[in-house]
RNA sequence: CGGGGAGUGGCGCAGCCUGGCUAGCGCGCCUGCCUUGGGAGCAGGAGGUCGGCGGUUCAAAUCCGCUCUCCCCGACCA
């Protein structure tokens, strides 16, 4: 057993189990942990730390675009979501009830919500009179609840944590603008911050939003080759206007009712960054949303309280003010080699490490996580270097994981071919399509795999070959993967 | 919700089949000494109503019934 092996015995390989290395991962790092109640989680400071940073970069830039944030109401009268067919119709299996207050029977039983449209659209029917108050652009930052069957730590919960913005337009085509917009800045988000490339386009009829026209929505490949749904933009057309009647009186004195969105992304991105960007020795995140992006380890020998401490306190403390969220670990109880082991299952972008031949040669270890790779740098410079290192650190694991993406997309022609790929390799399968709902069922039933994204119109050639499951005249390109 | 597996100090497990002494082991934790450049060592110590409820029995971690939770594989979903 070389040095390598001997300091991850404790967890499970991710080849080995790759779900069990996730739960492991999720325990061991603090991310999360158990509760007695079936599916609901705590998240815990080191997991909640991340999602602060998620909200952040992504309320930045939801905010840039015009959005404001607003709360509303955690429950929903029965009554209101009864009011779109689609919605009640897709949601009803997974809604929690509350019948009863305090000691008294409810009239009415009230929702936990599922998601917000309805009591959104109750209120918008009370602000927008005019084409003056659009376009309306709001969105709140919430907790969700809904009565999942099979639950996994930040992937599926019963209670989860997202933002789900809603938005009212005069026209069609500025609803449709906006749900591409939002698709847009999603994909961005993902790929800036969290260094994990997404596919972007449609989903099919069956995948789409209860009670949406068209569905959009980001999709991610985990590394054992499943893809993850990280965030969907709807276009609701008109459904909801009409079934909460938000009308508005247009530019020509005309009563119409408005053109509605709704997106959103939650918690489960986390379960991304892990399944990601994680390997053998734990977590890797990148450094735009580390909580703690330098861990500085003083080498703890002889007196080095007094030799080594000052100057790795001092380290931080130029790291602090260059903007660099950076910590030190300076327990007596604790050795180096258990910290450096520690930070790597934490996800830590870099560790420093100084010791005393390192304060004889005015210099410090840095060792980033992503390669493990180790360099030497000048304590004078520690402020210049970090940031840069972190920069590239960032940019080596998105470009580890485009790299992996782009290596499981396969392309498929006939159905022999496609069944192959998902029985063999997983991924993503490019695949034409016919269209038809039928070839759709046949596929997820005999593959379990489904269709995660089309492809917006002028994003793919437009003459696809015939459909991979029937053989019929293809309509589209799709794009398949067994999914979580 | 269907099929399978599991629940015993913080973590990982043994004991259960065939009921019986103070429920054991490794890691972790506490104290002290000694160590510290990849999860150190020695000595002493603390911590468990064996997931919960009920039953059988002189006696239950162990047998029986119900129930809760977790994991895996399906059907449903962010």
């Amino acid at each position: 057993m070389n040095e390598n092996e001997r300091q991850v015995r404790q967890i499970t390989q991710k080849s080995d189990d790759f779900a069990k290395w996730y739960v492991e991962i999720v325990q061991k790092a603090e991310l999360a942990d158990y509760t007695p109640m079936k599916g609901m989680m705590v998240i815990r400071p080191h997991g909640y730390a991340v999602w602060e940073n998620i909200q952040r970069a992504l309320d930045l830039r939801i905010k840039a675009t015009g959005h404001v944030n607003a709360y509303f109401p955690l429950f929903i009268p029965e009554s209101f979501l009864k009011k779109e067919a689609e919605h009640v119709k897709g949601f009803s299996p997974e809604v929690a009830w509350v019948t009863i207050g305090g000691k008294e029977e409810l009239e009415e039983k009230l929702a936990v919500r599922p998601t917000s449209e309805a009591i959104i659209g109750h209120m918008y029917a009370k602000w927008i009179k005019s084409w003056r108050d659009l376009p309306l652009l709001i969105n709140q930052w919430a907790n969700i609840v809904r009565w999942e069957k099979v639950t996994r730590p930040f992937l599926r919960t019963t209670e989860f944590l997202w933002q789900e913005g809603h938005t009212c337009h005069e026209t069609a085509e500025e609803g449709e603008a906006e749900t591409l917009k939002i698709l847009g800045l999603y994909k961005e988000f993902c790929e800036t911050e969290l260094a994990i490339p997404v596919l972007s386009g449609r989903k099919s009829l069956s995948e789409k939003f209860a009670g949406a026209s068209m569905t959009y929505a980001i999709e991610a490949l985990m590394s054992d080759g499943k893809a993850l749904q990280m965030g969907t933009s709807h276009n609701l057309g008109q459904h909801f206007s009409k079934a909460f009647d938000i009308k508005f009186e247009d530019r020509s004195q005309t009563l119409q009712y408005v053109w509605q969105t709704s997106w959103g992304m939650t918690t489960r991105t986390i379960g991304a960054l892990i399944m990601v960007h994680g390997d053998d020795s734990g977590l890797r995140f990148p450094p735009r949303i580390a909580p703690v992006q330098v861990m500085v380890v003083p080498i703890s020998i002889g007196n080095w309280r007094e030799s080594v401490l000052p100057v790795a306190q001092a380290a931080v403390e130029g790291l602090r003010s260059a903007g660099v969220r950076a910590s030190i670990d300076a327990r007596e109880e604790a050795t180096p080699g258990w910290k450096f082991s520690e930070y790597e299952m934490r996800g830590v972008p870099l560790r420093i490490e100084i010791g005393p031949r390192d304060i004889k040669a005015g210099q410090a270890v840095l060792v980033r996580r992503d390669t493990k790779a180790k360099e030497t740098v000048p304590l004078a410079s520690l402020t210049s270097r970090v940031p840069v290192l972190l920069e590239s650190i960032q940019a080596g694991l998105m470009a580890q994981a485009r790299a992996f993406l782009e290596a499981n997309i396969r392309d498929a022609s006939d159905y022999q071919g496609f069944k192959d790929i998902l029985e063999n390799q997983r991924g993503f399968v490019r695949a034409p399509w016919c269209g038809g709902e039928a070839c759709e069922d046949r596929i997820k039933t005999e593959t379990m795999a489904t269709i995660r994204v089309i492809p917006i119109d002028g994003d793919e050639e437009k003459t696809p070959g015939p459909c991979v499951a029937c053989g019929g005249k293809g309509q589209t390109v799709a794009y398949f993967a067994r999914a979580y």
